[in-house]
DNA sequence: TTTGAAATGTTATAGTATTTCGAAACATGG
DNA sequence: CCATGTTTCGAAATACTATAACATTTCAAA
C-alpha cells in the first residue's frame, strides 16, 4: 500500500500475501496486548480478508460451517473481538465487515465503498478527521468516535463505465 | 435554528411548534413535487418528530398500532417515501430514523449523536462535505453520497457530567 | 364514470444480532 | 501436577430489523 495516497486494490496484487500479512499483524497485536488469537478468531479474520469487500456475518458463518458446526454467536463474538482490536471495521450502511490495513494505528473509519464492484477501501485522512472534530467542537459536542462512509464508484469501475 | 452555527435543541424550545413547522414544510415539499402527503405518511413523520432522537421503525409501528392496525411494510414504505423527499434521515449506526430540519436543501447526512441522551443533531457543513469530496477524488473515487456519523456527548450532557 | 396508477393491507418470510446457560480450554499459583 | 478462576466456545432460543409477494383500496385524470 502506498503511503499518503490511497490506491484501490489493483487486480494484480498478491492477495495470498495480503492475507498472510494481515494475519501476521493480527498475531502480533494480540500478543502485544495479551489477547488470545484463537483458531476461530484467526479463521474469521482470514475469511474476511478473502476479498477486499465487506462480508456479512452470516456469510462468514456459512463459510465457517463448511468445516464444522458453528452458530451466530460464535461469529459475532469473533467479530466483536476483532473490532475491539481494530483488526476489522464494521460498515454500518452495509451491515458488513471489512479487514483493516492499519490496525496498529488508532484511527476512525473512513470508507470508500464502490456501489458497482462492492470493493471497500479505507481512507486515513487527518484532514477529514480534524475538520469533523473542529465542526463538532464548534457545536459544543465532544467527539468519541466518527464514521465516514462514502458511496460511489471506484476508479476501476468508473473507467469501465466510460468505455461503453 | 441559528444560521451557520448549530445548536443542540434546548429544552425550552417550543416543540409543538417545531413539529407543526416540520409538517408544514413536508406538506409544501410534497405539493411542489406532486407527491401525496397521505395520512399515514403524515402520522409517521409526526411520530418521528415527537423527539429529536432517532426512533426505530418498530417503535414507530408500535405507536401507529395504538390507533388501528398496521404492519411493518406500512412503516417502511412511509419511511422510504419520507427519505426520498429528504424529510427524514436514516442513522445507519442506530438503525433508526430522525427528522430533517432542512429538507428543502439538498445535503448529505452529517450527524452528531449524543451517546448519553440519544439526541441527534444535524450539521450542514460545506467544509466537511468538500474535504471528503476532495479526498475521495484524489483516490480516484466518484462520490455519489457521503454519510458522517459522529458519536459522543452533546453540550448539555457534557455539562451535567462535569458537575459530578 | 371508467380506468389506470399509486398507495395501502395482509401474510409470510428473510436477514441481522443478542440472550442465556452450560461445557470446555486455558493460564496461573500452590 | 493439580486445583481454581477466568476466558472462550457450544448450543438453543429468541429478539430485532427489513423485505417479498400479492390482494385490495383510493384517488385523480381522462
Amino acid at each position: 500500500m502506498k503511503k499518503g495516497k490511497l490506491e484501490f486494490i489493483s487486480s494484480e496484487h498478491d492477495h495470498q500475501r495480503c492475507i498472510a500479512e494481515a494475519l501476521a499483524r493480527a498475531e502480533e497485536i494480540c500478543a502485544n496486548r495479551g489477547q488470545r488469537f484463537t483458531a476461530i478468531r484467526r479463521k474469521v479474520l482470514e475469511l474476511i480478508w478473502q476479498q477486499h469487500k465487506p462480508i456479512g456475518a452470516y456469510e462468514v458463518l456459512e463459510q465457517l460451517q463448511r468445516q464444522g458446526r458453528a452458530a451466530p454467536p460464535t461469529v459475532y463474538r469473533a467479530l466483536d473481538f476483532l473490532q475491539d482490536l481494530g483488526l476489522v471495521h464494521r460498515i454500518e450502511s452495509l451491515n458488513a465487515f471489512v479487514g483493516c490495513n492499519q490496525p496498529h494505528l488508532p484511527h476512525e473509519g473512513q470508507f470508500l465503498i464502490c456501489e458497482s464492484c462492492r470493493i471497500c477501501a479505507e481512507l486515513y485522512s487527518d484532514e477529514i478527521h480534524s475538520v469533523i472534530e473542529k465542526k463538532a467542537f464548534a457545536a459544543g459536542f465532544k467527539v468519541r468516535q466518527q464514521r465516514v462512509e462514502i458511496m460511489g464508484l471506484c476508479r476501476k469501475c468508473l473507467k469501465e463505465r466510460s468505455k461503453k
